[in-house]
DNA sequence: CGATAATGTAATATACTATAACTTGGCGAT
DNA sequence: ATCGCCAAGTTATAGTATATTACATTATCG
């Protein structure tokens, strides 16, 4: 990716003003959270005026809005990526240490996407609520398993979950036992596997049924 | 518990300014989660000058610290009463439940006590951390299995995470499914039974080879 | 080539955190 | 009793952030 940061000698005009002011945004949100954005410091670090940056976006709460998008682009490409790549582990194993690994690398970014204001406020039909539900979508695909639909989304909103909470409570070192030596990658996928488990025995009642 | 808000008239002195400024932070909190308190506004609801609080609190951090404070005490003693007082299923399966309910009808005190920077920041001795062990161990202790400490502790760990999970992304509104009919207590108590059942599994692999 | 819209700037209003210097009044020691 | 101290208030102010308004500049298109 070209990274627009300012023209080589100054202009009015900056060039690409948005596209610059979300790609620094991305820089900070993953250093410091959401929360470590501010308008006046991006219009500082690219060069502009403070006031600059309302031309292309309403309010902070529009940039952060647009920076989630791009951050939901990267990061469902990186979860296909790892889906179809083959590698060690099932797909829905190698999805899962995926996510994680991000969800603890770029924690900034992740909770952008993951546990924001921005993405509370964001209503069902909004293009950010369906790109989380893609990533979800990602994760119920992964699922090698009969499509039962129903039960198989069940599951995956069990491992959905236990993902997120390992990362959230990880990252708010709240995951330590008193005997801290289990792993992150463990822990996530002792749940996968279970939950897998959970699944064939429910549809194996279910064939029982029928 | 009685609530200081205001002395019925106008004194110089507040009476007990400090304990106000955690229960009236407590309120805001809870409506509208961490990022909701502000000094300045605290200070004008409980009738005294911005920096009033200050004489209390080092800085709004400090005051977000007894806030959280406070809220474990109260939050460890429901869920010890969940534990203790019998009721409909497993011990471990109240706790749950009740830790659920907890964090999506008060979320802005759950966020604040198991997802804020204030905890984050929280190093491993200090009040608060411990708070939160404490907590866990209440988990820990809800398990109603055979003392296996690690292997029991990584299964509460699990559910720790599986509960904390759907919590957060209950309230981000993303634990909905295509078809949303799965409700978070009954997939929170699948999680708990099937974490259970891995516990026994293993006891039993254990068994075989003593 | 000139009108106009897009995009930038300067100046300013508002809100919040935090500090400094000053004031008040409760309380213990004489 | 009251004097003086100090904890807990006050006003005034600095600093930083969001956001708006009015104005300036440039790009573009008829």
């Amino acid at each position: 990716m070209g990274q627009i940061v300012r023209k080589p000698f100054k202009t009015y005009h900056h060039g690409d003003l948005r596209e610059a002011l979300i790609q620094a945004a991305l820089g900070e949100v993953e250093l410091g959270g959401p929360e470590a954005i501010s308008i006046k410091a991006l219009a500082k670090q690219l060069g502009v005026s403070q006031p600059a940056p309302y031309r292309h976006f309403a309010d902070r709460e529009a940039l952060l809005e647009a920076v989630t998008a791009e951050a939901f682009r990267q990061f469902n490409v990186i979860m296909r990526e790892a889906i179809e790549q083959p590698g060690k582990g099932s797909k829905l194993s190698r999805f899962a240490q995926a996510a994680l690994a991000f969800g603890l690398e770029r924690h900034g970014i992740y909770r952008l996407m993951f546990a924001s204001r921005t993405m509370a406020c964001a209503p069902k039909g909004s293009e950010l609520h369906t790109a989380a539900m893609e990533t979800l979508a990602l994760l119920i695909e992964s699922f090698e398993a009969p499509a039962v639909g129903l039960l198989r989304e069940r599951q995956a909103l069990k491992i959905w979950a236990g993902l997120h909470g390992i990362v959230m409570l990880a990252e708010q070192g709240l995951l330590t036992g008193e005997s801290a030596q289990i792993s992150r990658e463990e822990l996530l996928d002792e749940i996968v596997e279970q939950t897998k488990a959970a699944l064939t025995a429910a549809l194996q009642v279910t064939e029982g049924k029928a």
